[in-house]
DNA sequence: GTAAATAAGTTTAGAATATAAACCAAATTA
DNA sequence: TAATTTGGTTTATATTCTAAACTTATTTAC
């Protein structure tokens, strides 16, 4: 009937975050910071969460002389949103 | 960019509720917990919080010589659900 | 040159939330 | 009448979230 929703995809954040990523291949930090109007810390734990399971890669550059975090979703990011969507349409459609 | 995401309808349990009670108009507690898979203290905390904020209604009745409990959807839950849905296609859609 | 301000994050402590175990009361069955 | 089942509620713990505090390096202002 209703399918599990992935966790880890099951926050506003973090979903923010993913549905970003989907649709710019790559994406600064701060950008992302701005985009969500998350603050840097929370944003920064939750990138640890999406990178440690592996859904996105972080990159850590520089720009000039100033450090740059690097974000990009994975094959298995991309994956596992399409999953967490298609489980949600199991809550939204009648 | 991104639409807040209604906390309350943002969980996995009672999204899956107020599914439920969209599709079904009304329902009793022990087919809501057979249909959702949860336990009947989660389920009775996560109808309490629904109902708190009005987007439901729980009616204790009798059945027999049985307690009943009938929840039904309010106007305010569904606006909210549809709010909802509507916020979580920022999300979804490229 | 050095003091203050900004940039780019990370750590971590407290608040909020979720969940299941323990509990309760009444009714049914053995 | 003792044990079990039904229909829940309470509550203690575990988990998760979030923002405040901190770090390190870089500009900019004096």
């Amino acid at each position: 009937m209703f399918k599990p929703l992935d966790p880890l995809l099951h926050s506003e954040l973090r979903l923010a975050v993913m549905s970003l990523l989907i649709s710019t291949e790559e994406a600064e930090f701060p950008y992302i910071k701005e985009q969500t109007g998350a603050t840097a810390g929370n944003l920064s734990v939750q990138i640890d969460k999406l990178s440690a399971a592996g859904y996105i890669e972080v990159e850590k550059t520089f720009k000039g002389k100033r450090p740059c975090t690097l974000c990009r979703i994975t094959p298995t990011g991309l994956k596992a949103f399409e999953e967490y969507i298609d489980a949600l349409k199991s809550y939204l459609e009648k």
